[in-house]
DNA sequence: CGGGTGCTTGATACCGATCAACCCACGTGG
DNA sequence: CCACGTGGGTTGATCGGTATCAAGCACCCG
């Protein structure tokens, strides 16, 4: 981490289309711009760790986040990869005091950060804060739910068929795509070894995908859907 | 499904000492009582399946709820167990028109059912309720990454191990414990085929887990906490 | 006593994790 | 310019865990 500022007219604009402020009111929206800060972090640090006390939750601005989970043994599994515009740690507003997982930056970011006990308080006197946080938090839970469902019936190739279908513009026939990020990210987040991962492009290259870099080539979006 | 009704005193105060509920203040529990209706399913009764239509949301009062998604061969997994006290769909009131799993009894259960629109209208003009809400939704938030990460990171001894263990009064060093529902649905919860389950208790026999039905006997808990 | 249901046990197959080796692109420094 | 190291990714071989299929068992209730 470094410097912990008021943000700055590039990251106010980012941060007011983010969905979690995009819905509130020109009161609710200053209310909110007032209490943040922005903070950025370099690849690979630690944003928080689970048990911490949790003073403050995040909106990201840019890059990506890490959410995860640590065994015993010090194995990591991702619960969820937050990219620009998602909000994390949200849910500690009105739960118990300390983080409940791991957070790393994937990349450097740069976050929007709120006091808990603030936006508290400004929830319980402004609906739209209120409504705005049960929106996100809702959203939050279908796609959890969503992924105990996927991890539960898909095999790695279908996880990855998923993927890459929900990153397809729709109604699209074919599509070329850009990773947003790493590979061996997108692995932990549909909960897979980095080379299972890359084993299941090579399954689906017979599905008429081609993988170079980041860039993936889908020949056919109907066969992808059929796997 | 049969009758709708208001609730008689008997569920009214089994749904007033809910956990939705129990935070409410006089006011605010009378406006949801009086929007509350009484629901009774009998075992296997499908409530509602993903991509109906969502009109309510739903509470335990007894009995076991299973809610489940189906891929395209027809192969269910459970996403959550739901028992007394328990709420769902809530998840729904600030999102898309639809239901996004299938619900049906595991039993015979009896439900508080809630219009979702007028809950909706009420929470905006109740600060009360739209609190409550959200620490339900906060709650089966950080439920559901819990399941994502014990997916991920534990194997099935560890599952049965960590769910009997949350089972056992806190800072005992032996316990015996009632299932409250059926092996078959709890492999289900824990994500695992019923043979897997069977296969994870007799592993743990060697850790002093005694099975005999739905009765089980653990004799050194701190053994359990070790697998 | 007969039949159903829920559960267990065994045999097998499959999937993905793990470990190890290798490849490639890139950057750095001699 | 080349030798080297590093980080990300791929590929292959192996192992372990769980699903699946099939059969058998225990209990309950008529």
């Amino acid at each position: 981490m470094n410097k912990l500022l008021r943000l700055n007219s590039r990251e106010k604009n980012i941060l007011v289309k983010t969905p979690i402020m995009a819905s509130l009111g020109p009161s609710a929206l200053t209310k909110m711009l007032d209490l943040a800060t922005a903070v950025n972090y370099e690849s690979r640090d630690i944003l928080f760790r689970e048990g911490e006390e949790a003073e403050s939750f995040y909106c990201v601005l840019s890059g990506y986040v890490r959410l995860y989970r640590l065994n015993k043994d010090g194995r990591e599994a991702d619960i969820r990869i937050c990219g620009p515009g998602d909000t994390f740690a949200e849910c500690l507003l009105y739960l118990g005091p300390n983080y409940r997982y791991n957070a790393q930056a994937a990349e450097n970011v740069t976050l929007a950060r709120f006091d808990i006990a603030r936006v508290r308080a400004a929830a319980e006197q402004d609906v739209d804060i209120s409504r705005a946080i049960m929106q996100s938090l809702a959203n939050h839970l279908l796609t959890t739910m969503d992924c105990v469902a996927n991890d539960r019936l898909q095999t790695a190739p279908q996880r990855v068929a998923h993927f890459l279908l929900t990153s397809c513009p729709k109604e699209s026939t074919s599509a070329s795509i850009r990773l947003p990020f790493q590979k061996s990210l997108l692995a932990g987040k549909l909960g897979l070894a980095p080379e299972a991962l890359s084993r299941a492009f090579s399954a689906l290259r017979r599905a008429g995908v081609t993988v170079r870099g980041r860039l993936i080539q889908i020949n056919d979006v109907n066969a992808l859907k059929q796997i």
